[in-house]
DNA sequence: CACAAATGGTTGCGCTCGCAACCTTATCGG
DNA sequence: CCGATAAGGTTGCGAGCGCAACCATTTGTG
């Protein structure tokens, strides 16, 4: 690495990735409220319970919470108002009466196929501002970083 | 790009790089933490601002705010809070008297001086999993989209 | 010079979130 | 079969944050 000899005694914040990462992914967020937010009026958390429900019908709140890395009880409240709007349904599951499966309702998934296509495309016109190199090149961090971080699933 | 057809009828969050960029920030911000946290009893706000004073002596809790881009009132209560340990200090500006400069004082400044090689070897730690390449190709992602999100300062 | 508008900074308020305690149901061990 | 422990999910509570209102001071305008 060029820029940064071994002891440096001062710490560009500016320079700093895990505050850059931070910032981007705040900024990122901002890019894609506009979708979720304006239009549909999902918060973050419900925006990612609707995604995942959508795509895993019949699911738990503890899938969704493992899957989207939330604490279960941002979960649970975020289900909780999605079902108020009827947007999702809730049946308590035969086998075992503790859990509820989670499915989106006919309104729910008529928002869910506008929503998606949307928000796909706000996600590529985010993407597009890299050359399809820097794109790949990117990518391939993000991936090992997770790896490293062991953020998958 | 070869994985997305252009009407695409579901999502998956996990390959939804706005999810996978908050989901990093939050995993990098949680790495991290050990180093200004737990040895040094600091939370985020403080330590972007002490980070912002060390290598820019007597600023502004303004030009804190906009070079960490929090909200000016998170920035507030930061310096108020390490003010109060004894930190930073503040002097009223001569020439405009509503603003107050912010330095470190003393014992602030030891604990910059320790904290700001443990932080950096901390991000080289991480940043390590890379390869060369693989941190060449992810610092101009990042940069690219920092600029197409007008993130810089 | 006076008064309006703007600026640096602080603070009350309401909202969101994580933690931990809790309720209900299921599983494990004797 | 019963009691202890665990697991799915909910909720009260406290902490942190953004918003907007506010105070003090400065700048702009007639």
């Amino acid at each position: 690495m060029t820029a940064r000899p071994t002891l440096e005694r001062t710490l560009e914040l500016a320079a700093f990735v895990p505050f850059r990462l931070n910032r981007l992914a705040a900024g990122t967020s901002q890019y894609l409220a506009i979708v979720y937010q304006e239009r549909f009026g999902l918060d973050i958390p419900q925006w990612r319970v609707m995604a995942t429900v959508g795509s895993k019908q019949d699911c738990t709140a503890q899938y969704i919470a493992a899957s989207t890395r939330m604490h279960k009880s941002r979960v649970s409240r975020a289900i909780a108002e999605l079902e108020a709007r009827q947007l999702i349904e809730r049946v308590s599951s035969a086998e075992d009466r503790r859990e509820r499966q989670v499915r989106l309702s006919k309104s729910g998934r008529r928002m869910y196929t506008e929503l998606v296509p949307l928000a796909l495309a706000r996600e590529s016109s985010l993407l597009e501002c890299l050359s399809p190199e820097q794109l790949a090149g990117f990518l391939t961090g993000l991936e090992t970083l997770e790896r490293f971080l062991q953020l998958e699933d």
